[in-house]
DNA sequence: GTGTTTATTAAGTTCAACTATATAGTCAGA
DNA sequence: TCTGACTATATAGTTGAACTTAATAAACAC
């Protein structure tokens, strides 16, 4: 599964974790915020243009509108991906001697 | 400890790790592609060129030099940065429902 | 002595993420 | 009701990390 944008970056990520739950942009942008404790917040150029390009790439696909907003969803491609992902990071942090995570991968 | 290079690419987290013991560029590139499994393998301009920007950041120090090799050293802020790092990395894993690093965050 | 590995440098390209701005609807309070 | 804040999306232009490619050169094996 060898893509461009892997590794993921901590925009495409979180956008993807959020999209888990079927969301349009502007709460993706919030809940994203939640999620990451106020330390992630996406200016609206990064996060539509985020979302152009993983609909582009099959990861999520819009499910529906409510006047203006556009419902996008992750799709299973997208949910492999982050499946790969996680186990990219659950790698990285068996690599910290001492880690909790150690001996885990 | 905001940073315009955070969060981490793979690239410079991979080369902090590995400079957590002296080496030069071309051991960086080895240790890397053997921490990764053969996942990993950096090109020489992206290698010396995050080298060159590690180092102008205070995250990694010339130690010493053999011939033409220059050796290098991860610093105590870069030390920080690579824990800040771990932590970050562990609080997006615990966004996976049912990973085994949930509820460690 | 020819080819492979070691070791570094530099030129030029790509694209995600950024800033900034434009647009427009909704909704609360003065 | 009008003024500002919030909701919601879009787009133009900039920056810089990571990439490809290639040049240079020493050391070593065959």
């Amino acid at each position: 599964m060898k893509h461009k944008l892997l590794p993921l970056s901590e925009t495409m990520h979180y956008i993807l974790l959020a999209l888990r739950e079927p969301r349009h942009g502007y709460a993706v942008m919030q809940e994203i915020e939640k999620m990451s404790h106020g330390d992630v917040i996406l200016a609206a150029g990064t996060l539509y243009g985020a979302i152009e390009n993983l609909n582009k790439h099959g990861w999520i696909e819009p499910v529906g509108s409510e006047g203006r907003r556009r419902i996008y969803q992750i799709t299973e491609e997208g949910s492999a991906v982050l499946k790969a992902e996680q186990e990219r990071l659950l790698h990285i942090i068996s690599l910290y001697e001492g880690s909790e995570a150690n001996e885990k991968i």
